[in-house]
DNA sequence: ATGCATCTTTGCATACCATGCAACTTATGT
DNA sequence: ACATAAGTTGCATGGTATGCAAAGATGCAT
């Protein structure tokens, strides 16, 4: 009797893979309608038409009607949790973590169409933006503990402030650390897409979000005139 | 859209402040409802009732419920704006925000306890912490424009992206710089204040908030075991 | 293949959120 | 005091979101 935990892996049994590819139907009616008559216009009902469901079901699949346009994959994180665990030890944490991004937003450009899209979207208004940032907090949490895990060397599995531990309470050991990387890293990569977004013709991804880490690990300088 | 007509600085005629007030009673009520009974089970016609005025007033003051309880005050991306043109020329951009930052802060503890019931409804549901964060990525912006209007040294008051220039793409003169300093300024601010939320009892929040910015000037190292 | 247990979809009822509009009330300037 | 601009309110309307129970799929053991 497995206790069908599998959530996420691929395959499966069927009734796993008609909900996701529902899921995936409804997020991407979503994405599609809105780019074409923008996010404030597209009806629940309009979404669920397009992707041949009944508005019950939509709700069935998101708490939200704008959770539909904001959904990113939702086991990114558990992906980018395991790719900072597996990193090699003589990456800082900030390298390691900027390697599980660019691995998952390499993934992401797969879909190349429907990112572009995502983000013509959540560009268009503000609104959505901001819950878009909201979104990747849950993943900045996880990321968080991998850091922690990261930290302390394997071997200790307990949760996040587990071993609280001695340590002043806002040095090491009160969990700042992992919390803020992950924060600020998070910041980086919205900041790499929202000015690769504005810039698209002129600007590589790529390029933008190598730059943007530089200027974190080197702690900010000002730019020398 | 909103009222919220000209002048938010103080005084002025009879019907500023009373649309001060009003606005003021409505988002205090929201925060006291729904730190004691929960966020979710507080109905605008309650905040409406509470605050003496009928639902659609409420509707006049605030685009949708949630707004109420995420309110930041306003014109506090003006006044760091200020902060951040005014600051001594010796500081770098991220000292110089760090102490905008801290003076709005310290501001905001002046409604010392209309803050924590504040922290408090918004880290009791995820939903509305996201909307918090998105609130302020508007401040953000606006702390972007001053900080590239700082770099360029006084005179040009130009919007943002008025002087692209020549430079390369990522580098400076792209607007990156200044985006990503605020967007990451503001993501170490979050993380002081969740965690100092969540050890409230153990730490003064000026220490988590001033070790947060040391870790970002010295580009986020991983901390010596 | 058959039948049962489990999960999913769906329609219906209900409540709340949000906006436009018109009527009414209250400040402001002269 | 008068005219005007601004704010408040109720009503109507349509979209969002949830609980519930019946009907339809799927998984599994026999």
């Amino acid at each position: 009797m497995q206790l069908m935990s599998e959530k996420s892996a691929a395959g499966g049994g069927l009734r796993e893979r008609k909900k996701r590819a529902t899921r995936a139907a409804l997020a991407e009616a979503a994405v599609r309608l809105a780019a074409e008559h923008g996010a404030e216009k597209v009806t629940v009902e309009a979404i669920s038409a397009a992707a041949g469901v009944s508005v019950r079901t939509f709700f069935n699949y998101f708490d939200s009607r704008d959770d539909a346009f904001v959904v990113v994959d939702a086991d990114a994180g558990a992906r980018m949790r395991r790719a900072v665990l597996d990193a090699p030890a003589v990456l800082s944490p900030l390298e390691a973590l900027r390697e599980a991004m660019a691995a998952e937003l390499a993934e992401a450009e797969q879909q190349h169409e429907l990112w572009r899209l995502h983000a013509k979207v959540l560009h268009a208004s503000p609104h959505l933006l901001a819950r878009g940032v909201g979104a990747h907090m849950a993943a900045e949490a996880d990321l968080a503990d991998a850091i922690a895990e990261r930290l302390r060397g394997v071997g200790d599995t307990g949760g996040p402030g587990s071993g609280a531990g001695p340590g002043s309470v806002t040095g090491p050991g009160s969990g700042l650390y992992p919390r803020l990387l992950a924060a600020v890293a998070g910041a980086a990569v919205r900041t790499s897409m929202d000015h690769w977004s504005a810039h698209q013709e002129e600007a590589a991804f790529l390029d933008v979000f190598h730059e943007v880490f530089t200027l974190l690990a080197a702690g900010l300088p000002a730019p020398s005139a």
